[in-house]
DNA sequence: TTTTTATATAACTATATACTCATGTAATAT
DNA sequence: ATATTACATGAGTATATAGTTATATAAAAA
């Protein structure tokens, strides 16, 4: 068993933490087809825009996602689309594990159908 | 793009959360190479019994892991290899953004080879 | 120039959670 | 029966972070 040194997995539980936000995880899945300006993912996710701002601020210096500037507008758009992965192998998992709860199950299978790459 | 609604964002929020935690991951890349004890995890980990039993039960509650008591001790196991597919897709993702910083990259190069399935 | 539109950010609040210390519980040993 | 070992958990504290409100900034339009 290989042996991360506390920095090591200091820096992966970051990663992770920015992908364990309801937000964060909606605003990623509103740019899976491509950039989006703020007011539109504003009024996708439905929140505000000061909050939806701070997000992608944050998904910005970590470089998930980029931001160019082009005219008043910011467009944010997906750096590496292998995040979809981490959800894809998450919704999976998570459908697995309601495998007694149908109705939850359904939109789970899709929902892993429609993020998987 | 496939619509979810809130609840599945923060389903796969809190999965997401359970692995954004130094510890929980080091304490689940000890139970890569088969099951230990509490005792174990502790001397391993270099936490706290409290805490590591803390985080444990959490994992357990999560279906992450498995406990089973045996005489006093209670032995721990992984019940989804797949979360270290999580783990090694994440390495491989911050070994790419740190191609400039070399010693840190070596780190992870390594660490993703070995967590790899 | 003034106004409007689009976005970012500072200050603040509320909540969640990681940790420690102390204690509870349960199985084994003496 | 008592003590010991192994683990779990409650109480309390500190810190991190998501969210709101208000304001700053900057480009474009009037």
């Amino acid at each position: 068993m290989m042996q991360l040194d506390d920095q090591a997995y200091a820096r992966i539980a970051k990663y992770f933490q920015l992908l364990a936000e309801p937000m964060r995880l909606k605003i990623l899945n509103g740019l899976r087809d491509g950039e989006k300006n703020v007011s539109e993912l504003v009024a996708l996710s439905g929140g505000t825009q000061a909050n939806v701002s701070k997000h992608l601020t944050m998904l910005s210096a970590a470089n998930l996602i980029q931001r160019e500037a082009r005219g008043t507008k910011a467009y944010y758009s997906i750096l590496d689309p292998q995040i979809f992965d981490l959800c894809a192998l998450v919704c999976g998992q998570l459908a697995m594990q309601m495998s007694t709860e149908a109705a939850a199950k359904e939109t789970f299978i899709s929902a892993m159908q429609s993020q998987a790459t």
